[in-house]
Parts: structure tokens; C-alpha cells; sequence
RNA sequence: GCGUCUGUAGCUCAGUUGGAUAGAGCAACGGCCUUCUAAGCCGUGGGUCGGGGGUUCGAAUCCCUCCAGUCGCACCA
């Protein structure tokens, strides 16, 4: 870099270029391996402050840039310069992965405040459905992508444990409660409850632990306790289904802990801000001075705190805990939300860049190439457990993830299911499962990884293929994790997963010379590795066999 | 009306700090299993990057505008 820089200087000096300011030198690496070992666009960009020809600037560079670790220089397209380095830095890069052995993909800690993200966070009345199952896949591939890539990540969930919902949630458990015993008729459902058939188990469950034992209470005392035990209940099934779809949360954060003290308290600082003020007997949080369309009701004339001032008081907590970086990943459906609670952090006197909302946009399921009707208000959803029951964790994640957070999904059922080439996740778990083949032939065959294997002998382009994608792992994850974009690891694998297979069909391993048969199993040692640590980001099992 | 996200091959989509001939998979067609898993590989065809304007040596990418679709615009949570 030093010597182009040089090499421009020297140009300006012998007055082939007219003084002007130099653009910031970058090096990367070209799309094609013929086009060298990286190259600059220096040339194009500096065309503008130098009034000149990209092409000619490229060649009185060229001339004048020396080094003895080059090759040869050479301009191409439109003006990049293309360097060719003399020693072959592709098996030293290589041999540097090896030497790595299980942690190649795990980047260095990065010394900086801890980062917080709160997904799926989905009200306990309820089972998960496929739009918490994106949710909970893009979450924890994001999670597991930051903590490769050396960020203090800790995940959370937010109960929405407090509120109307949970004692519409009592009563439509007591209703089916009643209706189970033979007390109460269809027709008598309270008009807000929750109509899907897991109240009706949840009502089943507590008859069978605790037989008709509240039958004898009043409608009252009977509501006191269902809340509670709906709630466990409710919590358990949450739990469960996410621990078979492989998300595991460090904190699970109730809202009730916040009830009154945190919310009272975080009031109290907006008061002191002067960022509240009192209309028609309300406190009103004056968020349009954060560019919100119009101010925000935080406490009720009645005196009860909106579900906003739960939030505020929640990201007041998050923050007051000393995460620097707050990540929320929320459905599309809550993107108008976003602006009132970034008002309210900044009103409340934290940096409200701080905070990141990432929005997950809609699934939509097909299926048999037809469009899933489904609607939460009669119960009428696919649920998490089914779809995992349908097509499996493995392919359920994969979907999901794989796809950017911001655009819509289509979920194809049928494709998920299949077992064949139309279907990626097997594509890439299939290419770790021929790795572990190899492994258990070449150990019947006494064939095993020597210490220094001599890999300048994979040449063939098949190899070199598999050894350039290696090198980019831990920069996709690096920029994975810094971009919030899991589908990278995704795609990546998916990538990798093809060299693999064409090297496979190209070149053999076990039959030939004993020295680049070690060469050889050195590289899918590591390419094995690589696809079992992409598949772990995912939360995808990278099975032996298939 | 205001805001969000999306629009790239027949279908599903990659591709944003502006760069080289716009890439995959599926579908279609043609090849490859007497040695490591054919859930694989190799090849062929297929494009007004939604339309129009602008900035630039250079635009799928940045700006403006229009069109189409999605989701949202509560003293609900």
C-alpha cells in the first residue's frame, strides 16, 4: 500500500500527475483468480482530482511501483491494477487455518461494553407460530454470529407478564376449565379470550394435576390463582418448544418485575427532563420532538401505565444494567412502534443510536403451492411445534435464516420437506456427511493426518477453489455479525458445501499418493470443520451420516 | 394521506462503504457411478436489474420522481 502511495508521489513529482490530494488507497481481493492476488481501484478513483484517463494514471503507476514480493503488475477493465505476489500466500493461509484446528471461526473477545438482543419476546397466552419461529432463528443465528465473532452477547426474552392479556388469559383458561368439567357452555366464552385449542390443554393439564379442587371457589379466587398457574404453564410450553427449535436464553426478563417501581422511577426521570407533560388527565411522553407523528400516552387519565411506559421503563433497565448496544428484533408489524421508544430512550437521556430495532418481515406458508390461510384471532395457526413436526428443526431454521431479515418469506412446506436436491440444508449437510465417510475409511485404511502435510501439492483448481473459500469464513462472520446478517453464514456455507462437492467429484483421496493424499485430507479436515461450525451458528445438526 | 419493507432469469432469491462479462438454486435439455455417499458433479439455453430522470470516468448499488405489492399508523398488548 506504502509503495503505491510512493509510486503516486513520485508521479506527481515528476509532473506527470498535477498536484492533488490522493484518494484513500484500497486493496481487494479480484472475483476471479486470473485477475490476480488483489488489486486497487486507485487509479479510477483518483481520475476525478487528477482530470486524467484512469487507464494512463494506472500505467505511470505501474511503472513506478516496485517491491520484491511481487510478480507482475497488470491493468485491467477500466483501470484496477492487479498485483501477483511472488510466494503463494494461498497454502501459507491455508496451513495458518490448520494450525487453528477448532477454533478457526471463533474471532478474538472485542474489548467493549456487553450487547444485549432481545428476541421472539412473544406474549405467554399463546403457542409460538411460525412468525415467532423466524423470529426465533434469525435471534439466536444472530446471537451465535456475534459471539464468533468475539462479541459480549447476552440474549434475552421479555415476558409480557403483566396487563390485560394475561387476565384475559385467566379467564379464557377458566372458561375451558369450567366447559371441561361440564360447568360452563361454548357459547359463554369471554369475548376477548383466546380461542386456540392450547387453552383448551392447558385447562386439561390443570384438571389432571390438580383434579376439580378450584371448582368449589368463587369466580374470583379461582381467576387469582388460574393466572398464575396459566402463566407457568404457559411459560413451560414457550421453553419447550424453543428448546427444540435451539434457542436458548440467557436472562428471561418479567414485565412484572417493573410494576410499579421501574415504571414509576422512569416517569419520574422524563418529569425531570421535562420531556411529560399532563393533558385531559393523562401523562403525555412529548416524543414528537423526536420526529414521532404525534405525542404518546405513557400513564392513563384512570392513572393505569400504557404498555408504552413498560417499555420505556424496560429499556431504561437495559440500559442502567450497562449494555452499550441494545438490539430488539421485532415483526414488521411493530415498525411503528419504533419511533416512540427511541424518543423515549433519548428523552430519558441515553443515546438512542444505541439502540438498534431490527424487524423481521413476514412469513407467508405455502403449501402445495397455495397460500396457508391463518388467523391469530380464531385460534387458526400453524404453530412452531408443527412445523418443526412437519419439516424438522434443520430445514425449519435454515429457512429461515436464510433469507435477509427484511424481506418477506415465503415458506414453501412442501420444498422444506423434501429430501432431495431441491432442498439446500441437505445439500450442505451432506457434503459434511461424505467428509466423515472419508474420515472412516481413510482410519480403516491407517491413513491418518501427518503433522507437516505438504499442501502445495493441492493444486488442482478444484482445490484451490475449497482453500480460497476457507479463507473468507471469518470474514463473513466478521461482517455477519457487524451487519446483522445471519444469512451470510448461511449462504456461505451453502458455498462452501459446493467447493467441497466439486473437489469431491474432481479429485480423490484415498487411492493415491500417500503424500497428497494427506495434503488432501488436510483440506477436508478443515473444510468438515468449517461446515460444522457455519451449521452450529445456524443452530443446524451437522450429521456423520445420511 | 403519512411511514416501513420489497420489486433482479419462467419460479425462489444472492448481490449496498458505487467497480471488471449482474450470480446461484429450481424448472428445461445433454452428459458422468467396475475405487472415498449420484441427497453429488460437469455442460447448454435463459436478463429492459419495476419505469423515467439525475450525480459519476463508472450505477442493480447513491439522489429525485412515478408505478406495483406488503405491513403499519390506539389512553391494545
Amino acid at each position: 500500500m506504502n509503495s503505491i502511495e510512493a509510486a503516486a508521489r513520485a508521479a506527481i513529482k515528476d509532473g506527470v500527475f498535477p498536484e492533488a490530494e490522493l484518494p484513500n488507497i484500497v486493496l481487494e481481493v479480484p472475483p476471479k483468480k486470473e485477475l490476480g492476488d488483489f488489486a486497487t481501484n486507485i487509479a479510477m478513483q483518483s481520475a476525478r482530482a487528477f482530470h486524467l484517463n484512469p487507464r494512463m494514471i494506472a500505467q505511470e503507476l505501474q511503472k513506478r511501483i516496485q517491491g520484491d514480493w511481487l510478480e507482475k503488475i497488470e491493468i485491467a477493465g477500466p483501470g484496477f491494477i492487479n498485483f501477483y505476489l511472488k510466494s503463494n500466500i494461498l497454502y501459507d493461509g491455508l496451513a495458518a487455518i490448520l494450525a487453528k484446528g477448532d477454533s478457526f471461526g471463533q474471532l478474538p473477545a472485542k474489548d467493549m461494553p456487553p450487547v444485549q438482543v432481545e428476541y421472539v419476546s412473544a406474549n405467554p397466552t399463546g403457542p409460538l407460530h411460525v412468525g415467532h419461529g423466524r423470529g426465533a432463528a434469525a435471534g439466536s443465528a444472530l446471537v451465535n454470529v456475534m459471539r464468533a465473532a468475539g462479541y459480549p452477547v447476552t440474549s434475552e426474552y421479555y415476558i409480557n407478564d403483566a396487563g390485560n392479556q394475561i387476565n384475559n388469559l385467566a379467564r379464557s383458561v377458566n372458561h375451558r376449565y369450567l366447559e371441561l368439567l361440564g360447568r360452563a357452555d361454548e357459547q359463554d366464552f369471554p369475548e376477548d379470550g383466546y380461542h386456540g385449542s392450547d387453552i383448551v390443554d392447558t385447562a386439561q393439564r390443570i384438571i389432571k394435576k390438580d383434579g376439580t379442587k378450584y371448582l368449589t371457589m368463587t369466580d374470583d379466587e379461582r381467576m387469582d390463582i388460574f393466572k398464575e398457574l396459566a402463566l407457568q404453564e404457559k411459560l413451560a410450553a414457550l421453553k419447550e418448544d424453543l428448546e427444540a427449535f435451539n434457542c436458548r436464553f440467557d436472562v428471561w426478563f418479567s414485565e412484572r418485575t417493573l410494576h410499579p417501581d421501574k415504571v414509576r422511577t422512569a416517569v419520574e426521570v422524563l418529569q425531570k427532563n421535562g420531556k411529560i407533560y399532563e393533558k385531559d388527565g393523562a401523562l403525555w411522553l412529548k416524543s414528537t420532538a423526536y420526529g414521532d407523528d404525534k405525542d404518546r400516552v405513557v400513564i392513563r387519565d384512570n392513572g393505569v401505565p400504557t404498555y408504552l411506559a413498560a417499555d420505556i421503563a424496560y429499556h431504561k433497565d437495559k440500559f442502567d444494567r450497562g449494555f452499550g448496544r441494545v438490539i430488539n428484533i421485532w415483526g414488521a408489524d411493530h415498525h411503528g412502534y419504533i419511533c416512540r421508544v427511541k424518543a423515549a430512550v433519548s428523552a430519558l437521556g441515553y443515546d438512542a443510536d444505541n439502540l438498534d430495532v431490527l424487524l423481521l418481515q413476514m412469513v407467508r406458508l405455502l403449501r402445495g403451492g397455495e397460500l396457508v390461510k391463518l388467523s391469530k384471532r380464531t385460534g387458526q395457526t400453524v404453530t412452531l411445534a408443527e412445523l418443526i413436526e412437519e419439516v424438522g428443526t434443520d430445514a425449519a431454521r435454515y429457512f429461515f435464516i436464510m433469507r435477509s431479515m427484511d424481506s418477506q418469506l415465503d415458506f414453501d412446506l412442501d420444498l422444506a420437506k423434501t429430501k432431495s436436491n431441491e432442498n439446500p440444508v441437505y445439500y450442505i449437510q451432506y457434503a459434511h456427511a461424505r467428509i466423515c465417510s472419508i474420515f472412516r475409511q481413510a482410519a480403516e485404511n491407517k491413513l491418518q493426518l501427518g503433522a507437516e502435510p505438504k499442501l502445495q501439492l493441492l493444486t488442482d483448481a478444484a482445490e484451490i477453489a475449497v482453500i480460497n473459500k476457507l479463507q473468507e469464513y471469518e470474514e463473513e462472520i466478521e461482517r455477519g455479525a457487524a451487519e446483522y446478517a445471519p444469512q451470510r453464514i448461511a449462504r456461505y456455507a451453502y458455498e462452501l458445501a459446493g467447493c467441497f462437492h466439486s473437489f469431491y467429484n474432481q479429485c480423490r483421496i484415498l487411492g493415491v499418493d500417500e503424500e497428497l493424499a494427506e495434503a488432501r485430507l488436510a483440506l477436508v479436515t478443515v473444510t468438515a470443520h468449517t461446515i460444522r461450525h457455519a451449521l452450529g451458528i445456524l443452530g443446524v445438526s451437522a450429521p456423520e451420516k445420511m
